[in-house]
DNA sequence: CCTACCGATCGGTAGG
DNA sequence: CCTACCGATCGGTAGG
């Protein structure tokens, strides 16, 4: 959202960007057409191509730029916590606030798998799981509360959780189950999960 | 797979749901063309006509036939043992041995999610979530050995298990991620599930 | 950044 | 008269 670029092009850019990511969740890569983009955007279709070389780029541009991966890592490189317990919690809260509370931002990765075969999911978990694992590796050395868990399933179940609960979010999101469900379901699920990695405390 | 009906026309018909699914899966619904599924299932691109009036009609047909929940819901109905963990765990077993270890089958519903806006999904968890959340709730009230979990949170996040462990298979697949992760990750998974559950025995 | 277009390919349908 | 399917082409739109 905000821009070190004031420049007329880099405003430009932003805007052609914000207007695609908005089409893309719409109604997915290939059935958004650059005259939807344009349209949008408020310029006309030839102008696109004067910052994006063809509509893939637009999308790299947008994983680039509006990628929550980008914001999670820094998050779950800061939580801290005394405890195991403490640390996934702070970890967690500090994901969701970043994420919010809509879960549209996963149907970005979702066209990634299907439209890319995850072409460009795999370059970014290539850059950013060396990075994550360490964290996961220490938490499992140095937190004695935690039961024996290998560190990349830790790992992994930790962001599985997300998708767990964001997926499902978005099957509830129409149906009368929506109802049923508690409101605070995903402080429910990270209690499912906290009880799931830690030693019973009695 | 198996047909009642030995027509042709209805063989004719599984050919084209067959090529499609693997189109689609492969490359997404849009991405997609008429002329590759005609390929695909070995026919001219009018024949198709004969059998589906549009694309979509083949999409709508595929999730009707092709669909793991047709047979994810009686794999769970038809779970049982004497613990809520034995439950737990002859109904994972069930649905992982009925959608197989390929994780493909779940990009099926991200099509869905992203081209369709899960109109069919949402349409399908009316008609199984009213038969699947008994069968939680009922979970809830007879096996003591439960911690006190909202019936509805307790399903949710059973199904988000599934979510969690194929998502995150699909992102690993190509990384270097694939070697440090140990094989039998989804049994991991569904023990951190059963801990979180489950009341400690000690 | 626009207007005007291109080669090609799209989903769908004609008559036979 | 039906089914299944063909070669050819329809009106529009894709990315560029």
């Amino acid at each position: 959202m905000k821009e070190e670029t004031i420049t007329k092009g880099g405003r430009t850019r932003q805007a052609i960007e914000d207007a695609a990511l908005i089409l893309f969740l719409e109604h997915g890569y290939h059935a958004t057409s650059m005259r939807q983009i344009a349209d949008q955007a408020g310029l006309a279709l030839g102008g696109i191509y004067n910052h994006f070389s063809n509509k893939e780029e637009i999308f790299s541009g947008i994983i680039m730029d509006k990628h929550p991966y980008k914001r999670v890592l820094p998050a779950i490189l800061a939580a801290e916590g005394e405890t195991a317990e403490d640390f996934i919690r702070s970890a967690a809260s500090a994901l969701v606030s970043e994420l919010g509370n809509q879960p549209d931002f996963i149907k970005l990765m979702f066209i990634e798998i299907i439209e890319f075969n995850g072409k460009h999911a795999s370059l970014m978990l290539r850059e950013i799981g060396p990075k994550l694992l360490p964290v996961f590796e220490r938490l499992v050395k140095v937190r004695k509360n935690l039961r024996k868990i290998h560190p990349a399933v830790l790992m992994r179940s930790f962001i599985g959780m997300f998708f767990s609960f964001y997926v499902t979010e978005l099957f509830i999101a129409d149906t009368p189950l929506k109802k049923v469900m508690p409101k605070d379901s995903f402080d429910l699920f990270v209690d499912i999960y906290l009880h799931g990695i830690l030693k019973p405390e009695e």
